[in-house]
RNA sequence: GCCCCCAUCGGCUAGCGGCCUAGGCCUCCGCCCUUUCAAGGCGGCAACACGGGUUCGAAUCCCGUUGGGGGUACCA
């Protein structure tokens, strides 16, 4: 085989949101691209037109730039060259690669049926193979209108050298003759894929497991077009937790769900590169340009693998905190905008806040409730108001506390705590023990940032006014 | 039914005949730190599916079984 600069595709099909199978399928192809400097073409495979929508062709641009994955060529759209599929299939009628079949749905049922009952393989028969031209106008005068199909040859086997897999092998005798062009001249998957491959010249097809078995068909195409054959490298498939194949089923499947769930892309990155591929035995957490600079299709491996939703989400944490303070204030505040967050609206609030947030955040989804009471009056969970109330102990904490913040000169994380440590020292109490009502009284709840950034960001004012808002209640309900 | 692929801790994986009393990461469980939570630090539980071979030696090679996945469309 010549060698030709690398030239890879991703060719989704739009019926539906991008998937985070096909994600892995894109990044893989990219990364692929990128690593060896070739390029990356985008097709969208619509030929199935009773499904594909132009809402998941626009879904799936958007993710896709999402994710920061970018394309040389395209993207092209096969009921674009109809005509194209058209002529090619026509030249194999010609050549005798392929023919008119005249069968009806109902007759090919009818034939897979008996062959099921019969346990035999279910192909089709090729029936039409070798129609006299009689028999053809006879059929066209029923007023049937044909299909054309590929004649694939019986004999031998079709063999290949997967990149991941090795040496695969079929049975030609098992393939069967497979429709190319439907009866009304739109072309199959079968048809499409390989004649755009060929015409883009693809070196390299990255692809999900679930297409191994139609290599065979395509291959087939390759020959009897005269083409160049790509190489083939098949990829695990990506499992729910139930070792299923991945589904709605399983909660969160679409790139773009995480993507309002406040993951980074740059950890969808990382993660997708994960199941399927490892650099080494030991690095986990890489940066896009290290995964470019490291992904090989020899370390990518056989077996499927789970999604696993905890480690991505840990992962996000890691990513959130290798970020520069500024870029992630910057996340932060795209991520509120994206998901019409309230929030967002405070945009200087936003970059006082995102530090004290950042060490502690796992998703971007987080920070409403984590941060919003430094927004506007903080929401009292319950729990958490009922566990100051039923501490003897919180009463004084929060008098003694009062009186400390009233009398720190500079309002700032250093000078607050020195003041908090002074009044557990006069009144005895642990920190713990004082802080906490303290917190819940700022904050409402117990799960929160820092207790003096907190302060500092709320300003004396309205700390105290919190604080004694909380301590009314004891008047009350204690 | 037929064809193809796959098989290491609960999950992601390292391992490509001796370096393996099987390593890393996530999860989970302890402990430490501490201002609750988170983060961080330390430690722990936990796997070569099974059965035959080959070999001086097998997680690594071969065969079979079992299990899982995919395909078998005028879907892609």
């Amino acid at each position: 085989m010549p060698e030709r600069p690398v030239k890879v595709r991703f060719p989704p099909s739009p019926t539906g949101l991008l998937h985070v199978g096909s994600a892995r399928t894109a990044l893989y192809n990219w990364l692929y691209a990128r690593h060896t400097g070739g390029s990356l073409v985008l097709r969208f495979e619509d030929t199935d037109r009773a499904r594909s929508t132009d809402d998941a062709v626009d879904q799936a641009l958007r993710v896709l730039e999402w994710l920061g994955i970018d394309w040389d060529e395209g993207p092209i759209r096969q009921t674009e060259r109809l005509p194209v599929y058209g002529e090619i299939a026509e030249r194999l009628v010609t050549e005798g690669s392929a023919y008119r079949c005249y069968c009806t749905t109902q007759e090919l049922d009818a034939e897979r049926k008996q062959r099921q009952a019969a346990q035999l393989p279910l192909i089709y028969s090729g029936r039409c193979r070798d129609l006299t031209d009689e028999q053809r106008a006879a059929f066209e005068a029923e007023g049937r209108t044909p299909a054309v199909r590929f004649r694939f040859d019986p004999a031998g086997e079709t063999v290949i050298e997967d990149m991941v897999r090795g040496v695969v092998q079929w049975d030609n005798a098992l393939q069967g003759d497979f429709i190319i062009l439907r009866s009304d001249g739109i072309p199959t998957y079968q048809f499409a894929n390989p004649v755009d491959d060929i015409d883009a010249g693809i070196t390299h097809v990255l692809r999900g497991e679930d297409l191994l078995s139609s290599t065979p068909r395509q291959l087939a195409v390759y020959r009897a077009l005269g083409a160049p054959e790509p190489l083939f490298a098949h990829l695990p498939m990506i499992l729910g937790p139930d070792k299923k194949r991945l589904s709605k089923r399983h909660g969160a499947v679409s790139v773009e769900e995480y993507r309002d769930l406040g993951y980074l892309a740059e950890t969808m990155r990382n993660y997708l590169a994960l199941i399927g591929w490892s650099f080494d035995d030991k690095t986990t957490v890489m940066t896009t340009p290290e995964l470019v600079e490291r992904f090989t299709i020899e370390r990518v491996n056989r077996s499927p693998g789970v999604f696993d939703v905890a480690k991505l989400e840990w992962l996000n944490g890691e990513h959130l905190r290798l970020l520069e303070p500024g870029r992630f204030a910057e996340e932060l505040q795209a991520y509120l905008e994206r998901s019409g967050s309230p929030l967002a609206a405070d945009r200087e609030r936003v970059a006082e806040v995102a530090p004290v947030v950042q060490d502690k955040l796992r998703v971007l989804g987080q920070f409403e409730g984590f941060a919003g009471f430094l927004f506007g009056p903080a929401v009292y969970d319950d729990e958490a108001v009922g566990r100051v109330l039923d501490d003897p102990d919180a009463p004084r904490a929060l008098e003694s506390a009062t009186e400390a913040l009233r009398r720190v000169v500079e309002w700032d994380a250093g000078s607050i705590e020195e003041a908090l440590r002074g009044a557990c020292e006069e009144t005895g109490l642990k920190p713990r023990v004082l802080f906490g009502p303290v917190r819940i009284a700022i904050s409402g709840r117990t799960v929160a940032p820092g207790l003096f950034e907190s302060l500092v960001l709320l300003g004396r004012e309205e700390s105290l006014e919190r604080i004694a808002t909380l301590g009314r209640r004891f008047a009350v309900e204690g």
